[in-house]
DNA sequence: TTAATATTCGAACCCAAATTCGAAAATTAA
DNA sequence: TTAATTTTCGAATTTGGGTTCGAATATTAA
């Protein structure tokens, strides 16, 4: 049996040897990351980490799903707004944006540790890329949406997104800056590159 | 004593072994990769390798420092245009984009895989850092000639810089397109996100 | 207080993969 | 053709690190 403040305290611990794997994950990558690495961080002997999961593979997938549902769950409110498509779009982002500020490090590695995920033979594809791919679909959407109402220019519309989805990472992740952007500089530069094209 | 061609011979061999390491390095990381995969792709035995190379790590290294090699040295020549900074900022782009049509895996590791550099310790820094550096202070400088030139907008340089970088990379490695980029339309691109500011 | 259960971890265990060895094969020089 | 050298690689060695075991400790329930 178990009470209810001890499956709380569970999930923190959970939690804590989750942080401590992100930090090692970033660095290092999955095969890079040792779970010795981890455990010294967490403050746990190596062995407890597997009371708590089944293997290091099993750390790095639940720290993509949670992240991604975490992401998904933010922006679904606010992308009905098919009225304009701009503006949904931009909100999404800042939404992101502002999840991004709260921990850089966790969504740097959202965005960039799923390439490197081993091989999953087994197993349909995991919790995370179902999320992850939701929230594409939904890009994808605002954005022919944003043509068809000339808010965005005319381009191929899977380009257009890799083009706003590489501006984004940039502005967030590339060079070595520790402050984070703010909502007004991000929302100038996405404003400034995708331009003004008709109506607002 | 080793003979002009015997040498030549070498090289070649060498390359094999980078290109098949590359290959392996893309899809599973440093880490990740195996010297017999290496050996197999490359068709060689596994021991054969150290005959060739030291360690696994060199291998990497060795692929970097190769490679920011050849991008500075593409890059170099067409960057003195100080007349004109936007052309010749794009023009660098485009040298760039042509490198990375002529050999996409390379380029995309090339553009990823410094991150996920081991920590070494010892030894300043490598060869292909000081290329990565040069580099990036080529085209700083490009930016702010073209800010103060009206070509740009003005907004903060690094910032526009990290943009820029993103938006690149966003067109040439993201989503899973097999066809490379033309010319064409990534100066449209580009020239669409930069916007005109004056005289051009 | 005692029994049951939950948590922790040091010490094996085990294997995959990096590296080394030593000898064969191939090539070049004499 | 023979000696010297360069190249190749199968097999052995070593090591790092993921996973498991079993016993100790801590916590909760009776």
């Amino acid at each position: 049996m178990i009470s209810d403040r001890q499956a709380k305290e569970r999930e923190i611990r959970k939690e804590q040897i989750l942080e401590s794997a992100l930090k090692a994950f970033k660095t290092s990558g999955l095969e890079g990351t040792t779970m010795d690495e981890i455990a010294k961080h967490a403050d746990f002997g190596k062995a407890t980490l597997y009371y708590y999961f089944s293997s290091k593979e099993e750390i790095f997938i639940e720290l993509l799903n949670r992240g991604w549902k975490t992401i998904w769950e933010s922006i679904e409110p606010v992308i009905h707004d098919n009225d304009k498509p701009k503006d949904a779009f931009i909100n999404a982002l800042n939404i992101i944006g502002g999840l991004v500020r709260n921990d850089q490090p966790l969504f740097e590695f959202l965005f960039t540790a799923p390439q490197k995920s081993p091989t999953d033979l087994s197993e349909g594809k995991p919790v995370w890329k179902s999320y992850q791919t939701k929230m594409y679909g939904v890009f994808q959407g605002l954005i022919e949406e944003g043509m068809a109402k000339n808010e965005f220019p005319k381009m191929r519309t899977d380009l257009l997104m890799r083009a706003i989805g590489g501006l984004f990472h940039g502005l967030f992740f590339l060079g070595d800056e520790k402050k984070p952007m703010s909502r007004e500089t991000m929302e100038e530069f996405i404003t400034t590159f995708i331009g003004n094209y008709g109506t607002s």
